[in-house]
DNA sequence: CCAGCTGATGTCAGTTACTGTCATCACCCT
DNA sequence: AGGGTGATGACAGTAACTGACATCAGCTGG
């Protein structure tokens, strides 16, 4: 046995999503988060740089999935449909952890501050996309603005999988939303 | 004369934006910021929410006129066409102010907490173009999705224009963005 | 013309997020 | 066995933000 109780960073993250939905991320300080997972303050900020990143650590690991999938996708495939492959199997993976994703998202969707930390982070995937994108030949504005344009549809499509209790498969979900978006913007 | 100097926000606005200028946002404090403008530390909250909105006070009256425009277009116009409008007005009114704005731009993309302060009036302003949209008849999900690709094109435009020292024109940039939009999701 | 109300500001104490610094001590390597 | 390493604890300090109360010029009704 170690000197200290393993996965101090995971313990950290279970105790910081229990207490914001128990009581709010407001009304939660970090010391309590840091005294749930049998640590201390000082070691919740090793962990991570701030109140609101405890809540997204898997993006990393997500963004990664994206990138790896547009660059693995056949050199022949239109830039919008290699963003779309990118982003349904991350709305897949998504899917498969449903529970802890809808319980992350209710606590986000309370609080402005943390609503603000996911918008920077969807920012940073939708420039990561462009990047992919651009290493296939892509050239700019095209490779930025499908990057956004992915994003946005992403993010419509996961807001209405989240307002459905059932639930619908969500990569399908993201199909249909990319198929509006190029009906919507097939206008003028 | 009043009691005290006229324009208590104005001030806190320009000490805000000068002193962010000269040794950037970190290095600031609020109390700084209220000195240079003749007040004291409360008198700064009572004005502004936090430390970062100070810089954010144009962008209410910049959404009231892009769902202005949106509203009055004509009602056969094609949805993408009357978001494109609404936003190239803003484009306009946003390079009268050129050199504040410019300004303002450089200390917001040199400090993360400001990119995200940034990034959600953004969202705000795509869910206020999707409102307006949907006071027009358009349906979801294209009202919301038109909405996204709406700011998405405004940001890459406004990008761009930000990144070339002389400045082309801002809502031909737009225009431009747009119909670089359409090319890319008439892909697949 | 005065008494009281209003509203913007000042003052002060308090909470909490976040940081820098040094101490501790099980584990590992040689 | 002895020294190095790395995760943690302890503690002091800064600064953002809040609540409560005091102040006082100017307006307003009588």
């Amino acid at each position: 046995m170690g000197r200290w109780e393993p996965n101090a960073r995971g313990r950290l993250e279970k105790a910081a999503l229990e207490l914001y939905s128990e009581r709010g991320y407001d009304q939660t300080t970090v010391a309590e988060i840091a005294e749930r997972a049998g640590l201390t303050e000082r070691t919740f900020f090793r962990h991570f740089a701030d109140k609101r990143e405890v809540l997204f650590g898997g993006q990393d690991s997500l963004r990664e999935l994206i990138v790896t999938t547009l660059a693995s996708a056949p050199g022949s495939t239109a830039p919008i449909e290699v963003v779309g492959a990118g982003i349904r199997a991350a709305g897949a993976t998504l899917q498969e952890y449903q529970d802890r994703v809808r319980q992350r998202q209710a606590v986000i969707a309370a609080n402005a501050e943390l609503q603000e930390r996911e918008l920077i982070k969807l920012a940073t995937l939708a420039t990561a996309i462009a990047a992919a994108l651009r290493q296939r030949g892509v050239t700019d504005p095209a490779a930025g603005l499908a990057g956004q344009a992915g994003v946005a549809v992403f993010r419509i499509a996961f807001e209405r999988w989240i307002s459905q209790p059932g639930g619908r498969d969500l990569p399908q979900l993201i199909q249909e939303s990319l198929d509006e978006l190029r009906a919507v913007t097939a206008g003028g």
